[in-house]
DNA sequence: CTAATGACGACAC
DNA sequence: CGTGTCGCCATTA
């Protein structure tokens, strides 16, 4: 266990299952809400750690995306999942692995304030 | 302790 | 408008 950086993902973790359904943000947006403006990568990192441990049951990690909405994440999920959970979400896809973020946008630092 | 890496982002060309 | 480069910072080798 990680004693010092396990805030970090707790914080990622605590933002992510907030997010509602149907709805995505950005890891940026993430990272910027915990402070960390450029720590975007970092945010990524917790998620995949969430994969890796079985969390991503508890944790909709399929609604963070990179600000192009673009699932950059897709190929850690097994075969479609991402994109699959997400349309059954209602979420609008402008193309294969692109959803319409403009549409779809949860900012945590207006929602969570 | 140093080097490389990464589910990113912003900027330069 | 696509590609390349640098920055950021925790994690791993």
């Amino acid at each position: 266990m990680s004693s010092s950086s396990n805030d970090y993902y707790d914080r990622v973790y605590e933002v992510v299952t907030q997010i509602p359904p149907g709805r995505v943000t950005t890891y940026g947006a993430i990272a910027g809400y915990l402070g960390v403006r450029s720590g975007a990568r970092m945010v990524g990192y917790a998620l995949n750690n969430t994969l890796k441990t079985g969390l991503d049951q508890q944790i909709p990690a399929h609604r963070v995306i990179n600000r192009l909405g673009q699932l950059s994440g897709r190929a850690y999920f097994p075969g479609d999942t991402m994109r699959e959970r997400l349309l059954q979400e209602g979420v609008e896809f402008m193309e294969r692995y692109t959803v319409n973020i403009e549409k779809h946008f949860w900012d945590p630092a207006l929602e969570l304030s």
